[in-house]
RNA sequence: GGGCGUGUAGCUUAGUUUGGCUGGAGCACCCGGCUGAUAACCGGGAGGCCACAGGUUCAAAUCCUGUCAUGCCCA
């Protein structure tokens, strides 16, 4: 018995004395009795049952030594021809063993021979010991049924032969992501096989190769014309050119001093073939459309799963490369998986796949586009999130619908044109929050159109869901519904009619490429005609740019604007004044000139005067932080100890040393690069700071309360409960209210209770009149009891 | 078995190319606020061994090696 020595221990069960060791080198070109002679006819083959050496068996299991099927694995076919082992087969195309196999084989199923051979092989005294293995085994994909390895005639493109052609067109392919080209794509190209073209199939593109009976020529025909000039005389050219037509149409032999018949052979084309032509075949390519063909190749585009890099992607590169020396693709995207919730491939028989009509039908195709866009870069496996799905309806297009309704609602209602000159507002004289939103848009499409140039359409969709949530709803038309209710009509009105209009288009044509029919539906709303036949706001080679000026300084004053706005509330917060209650004064420190938003602000705040001031240390102090990077750089090994030193020292002090240029810690000198400069609170104060590109801005506010400040947010109580109760009441926002209240412990103003009669529409009002009745609203603020009664009148 | 991806909070993700401030958002959750403001909004909170194990470095989610899980292609 002769083993691999490593395999010894797994393959011997008895006590075994060892005769001999050996390199495996010195068996080869040895030969033994094979196991069921007659099986193949080895004449002819001296290399017939003899050792041979192979690189792919290994010590991992086994015995080291292995049978080799030269018709029934890929290795095998490969080490028999190049060993030159006879290549005959002893299974037929039905699975069955072929007659003279052996006597109790011949005509049997392998898949029911196991037992069998292994009782063949027990007979003669020829097996050691039998063992169960574990192992991958190849099934149909459709019926589960076991597949044959089985080698067979093939006709294949010698691919081999343009390796080194298709390696630089592969290069000269922009990929996205670019690892799919180099890598996946590029390594596999670098140990490219041919390709087997031929498929033992009825449906499909016939291989169109002619064999004479005679002489053994091969022909390709390449055109109808072409058959039917070599035709035979007893063939009908075929009605079409699919089997089984073509299959009965034979040839006479072009070949000198030859007549013979010519038969095809019988194959169809591998399909992938076919889609390797698409490129041509789609024109009709070289038979006419020459200009349409020639315009259009190469494609500027292609795009599919990532599953496709050695199917279309290969296929048409494959086409080109051999057909007409050139690439076929300039761009190639390819896409990652959706998988299910739990990241598994979805599949219909495991019952994890989504049905997108349940989506389609609840939230829309739009939304499901955006979210399918939106949620992750395009090469990235994804995993599917239904609830996905319902936050883009629910963030995006409820939001910009809303948007669109409000303008639309009130356009309606003042005969809003946008084309009538009379209403038109130049975009330099409307207000400072008009020419925000409109910079802030033309920023956003410069910045949207850029992420798709370079492949992040993830991002530039989220850059456009952002801008439509924060920026024009929840900023620009919250600040601006009031210039709307304004029934009169009014150049303030105006401008923001104009404005949201301007904005509304610029965002409809963004976002049309991925969600055609909300963007659609809101452009003819607006303009009456479809967005996909608008031009790029942003303008092309071929196109103008259209959109509005941008204006960074107004940007970054909004910004900050807004960002004082949501310090406001949380001061009030850490403070523990409520948000109705005013302010008599509120201070910015520090910042460019926001004196053009202080009506803003003022309202934001609820801050009766914004004033700015120089003087900051009253409210702060400063606190300096390490910049990590560049100490990093410069103290290497040292820095945990320079850091804990900075950490202890006096803040205000070292500032004074590095500005004197004498500041140093662990011996190394302290530069004002070396840190950064925070500002503070200091203990007390109802204030907070914030950083950013106009520098640190701080904002403080009077915690101060006085008889007319609790007045006027007593007002504000008053409205919101009547507004909420006029909203409960599902009351027409025109409708009119008869209203009394009743107040316990306070006294409000006049012009403060007019404000509260006119906010809510009362068209009666009494104040502190009888008694309140059992049914009225009771509430408390600012330990005064409040009571209120409302009747539609 | 080989090649190429992916793995960050309960969920979906940013950050990884080029190492450096307390790993940033949204949904859901908790507390508070605001609202004729929509499935909306604002402030705060809780929730992270950045898959795991080593290594390099003053410093690692980030660079290197290995492992595991998962997906695609090939065998």
């Amino acid at each position: 018995m002769i083993l691999a020595k490593e395999l010894i221990g797994n393959v011997l069960r008895n006590h075994m004395e060892i005769l001999d060791e050996f390199p495996g080198s010195e068996i080869i070109g040895k030969s033994y009795k094979p196991l069921f002679p007659g099986a193949i006819d080895g004449s002819g083959h001296s290399s017939a049952w003899t050792i041979v050496g192979a690189d792919f068996v290994t010590t991992t299991d086994g015995t080291g030594v292995v049978h080799t099927a030269v018709m029934y694995g890929e290795d095998d076919y490969s080490l028999g021809m190049e060993v030159g082992f006879p290549a005959q087969h002893t299974v037929g195309m039905d699975g069955k063993f072929i007659q003279g196999t052996h006597d109790g084989l011949d005509g049997k199923y392998v898949k029911e021979c196991d037992d069998l051979i292994i009782d063949i092989l027990v007979t003669q005294g020829l097996l050691y010991r039998e063992h169960s293995y574990t192992h991958d085994y190849p099934h149909c994909w459709r019926t589960d049924h076991p597949l044959l390895y089985y080698a067979m005639d093939s006709w294949f493109v010698r691919m081999t032969a343009v390796k080194d052609q298709i390696l630089q067109y592969n290069s000269e392919v922009e990929w996205a992501p670019e690892w799919t080209g180099t890598k996946r794509m590029g390594e596999w190209l670098s140990n490219i096989k041919d390709w087997a073209i031929s498929r033992e199939r009825y449906w499909g593109t016939p291989l169109p190769v002619w064999i004479c009976k005679e002489c053994g020529k091969e022909h390709c025909i390449g055109s109808i014309e072409e058959l039917s000039e070599m035709k035979s005389s007893s063939s009908e050219m075929p009605p079409e050119l699919h089997r089984p037509y073509v299959d009965e149409v034979s040839l006479i032999c072009p070949n000198d001093g030859c007549d013979g018949e010519m038969a095809r052979e019988p194959y169809v084309m591998d399909c992938w073939f076919d889609s390797g032509c698409a490129t041509f075949a789609q024109w009709h390519y070289p038979f006419e459309n020459s200009d349409k063909f020639e315009g259009s190749f190469p494609v500027d585009y292609i795009c599919e799963a990532v599953d496709q890099t050695r199917g279309w992607f290969y296929s048409l590169m494959a086409v080109s490369t051999t057909v007409f020396d050139s690439i076929c693709y300039r761009r190639c995207l390819s896409l990652g998986h959706i998988l299910d919730k739990d990241g598994k491939k979805m599949s219909k028989s495991k019952g994890n796949v989504v049905n997108p009509w349940d989506h389609f039908n609840k939230e829309g195709a739009d939304s499901i586009r955006w979210y399918m866009t939106t949620q992750s870069a395009p090469w990235s496996p994804t995993n599917f999130d239904p609830n996905g799905v319902r936050e883009s309806y629910g963030k995006m297009f409820l939001t910009l619908w809303n948007v669109y309704k409000f303008h639309a609602d009130y356009a309606a209602l003042d005969g809003f044109n946008p084309d009538n000159e009379g209403s038109f507002v130049p975009i330099e004289e409307r207000s400072p929050l008009d020419r925000w939103i409109l910079s802030k848009v033309a920023s956003m499409a410069d910045g949207y159109h850029d992420q798709f140039v370079g492949w992040d359409f993830h991002k530039a969709g989220r850059d456009l869901e952002n801008f439509v949530v924060n920026d024009l709803s929840n900023w620009y038309v919250r600040r601006s519904r009031r210039r709307l209710w304004n029934e009169a009509d009014s150049r303030d009105k105006h401008s923001c009619q104009n404005t949201l209009h301007e904005v509304l288009l610029v965002v409809c044509k963004l976002m049309a490429p991925v969600s055609p029919f909300v963007s659609d539906t809101i452009h003819r709303g607006l303009v009456g005609t479809s967005v996909h036949l608008a031009d790029w706001p942003v303008g092309s080679d071929l196109v103008q740019r259209s959109l509005p000026p941008i204006d960074p300084l107004i940007e970054i004053e909004m910004g900050l604007v807004r960002s004082i706005a949501e310090a406001g509330r949380r001061v009030r917060v850490e403070a523990g004044r409520r948000q109705r209650l005013p302010c008599r004064s509120g201070w910015i420190v520090g910042g460019p000139d926001l004196s053009s938003f202080h009506d803003i602000l003022s309202e934001e705040l609820n801050v009766e005067d914004i004033s700015v001031v120089d003087e900051l240390d009253k409210f702060q102090k400063i606190e300096i932080v390490p910049n990590r990077r560049a100490l990093g750089a410069k103290c290497r090994g040292d820095l945990p100890r320079v850091l804990s030193e900075l950490e202890m020292a006096d803040s205000e002090t070292l500032l004074l040393e590095i500005e004197a240029g004498i500041a140093a810690f662990g011996g190394y000198e302290i530069l004002a690069s070396d840190i950064e400069i925070k500002r503070v609170e200091r203990e007390g104060f109802a204030a907070a700071t914030l950083s950013g590109e106009y520098g640190d801005v701080s904002l403080v506010l009077d915690m101060e309360t006085d008889q007319d400040l609790l007045s006027k947010g007593l007002a504000r109580d008053v409205i919101r409960r009547i507004q909420a109760k006029r909203k409960d009441m599902d009351l027409d926002i025109e409708a009119k209210i008869s209203l009394s209240v009743w107040l316990d412990g306070a006294v409000i103003s006049t012009a403060d209770w007019d404000r509260v009669i006119s906010e809510t529409r009362a068209e009666s009002s009494s104040l502190d009149e009888g008694i309140a009745p059992e049914d009225a609203i009771d509430f408390e603020v600012d330990g005064v009891g409040v009571s209120i009664c409302i009747e539609e009148s």
